[in-house]
DNA sequence: CTTCTGACA
DNA sequence: TGTCAGGA
């Protein structure tokens, strides 16, 4: 099918699945007019790779993980059980910065609470 | 009308 | 990510 037909069907435009291919996540083959021409099973490549995506995953994971895809899901080699750890080590990163973050803020809330009150500036 | 590449008031 | 250009 061509760039028209997988946005169509997956609801990605065709400007996104350009991008996704410049990142080398699902590359097309070509026809001899130099369109791409996507296979069968690309719908289901680029609905996987907006799960990845919208877990936060990176390009460069993401490509090494489409090779690792079958029918249903992920083949659990190795190798995508490194990626998929990696991005879980990296959320919970950032799960704990952004804690800290908020810890931080929430101590002057409470310091505003208690201290005296005064008419607003302006 | 559809797709392609490259670029960004 | 959108959108426009200029060509096939």
């Amino acid at each position: 099918m061509l760039i028209g037909e997988l946005s169509r069907r997956t609801g990605v435009s065709t400007r996104l699945l350009r991008y996704y291919e410049e990142q080398e996540l699902l590359v097309p083959d070509r026809d001899s007019n130099g369109y791409r021409k996507y296979g069968e099973d690309a719908p289901a490549q680029v609905e996987q790779i907006r799960k990845f995506i919208d877990s936060g995953l990176n390009s460069r994971a993401i490509r090494e993980l489409m090779p690792c895809l079958c029918e249903k899901g992920i083949r659990h080699c190795g190798h995508s059980r490194t990626v998929l750890d990696d991005g879980l080590d990296r959320l919970d990163r950032q799960i704990a910065e952004l804690t800290s973050k908020r810890e931080l803020l929430a101590e002057q809330v409470d310091g505003v609470a208690k201290g005296p009150l005064r008419p607003d500036p302006s």
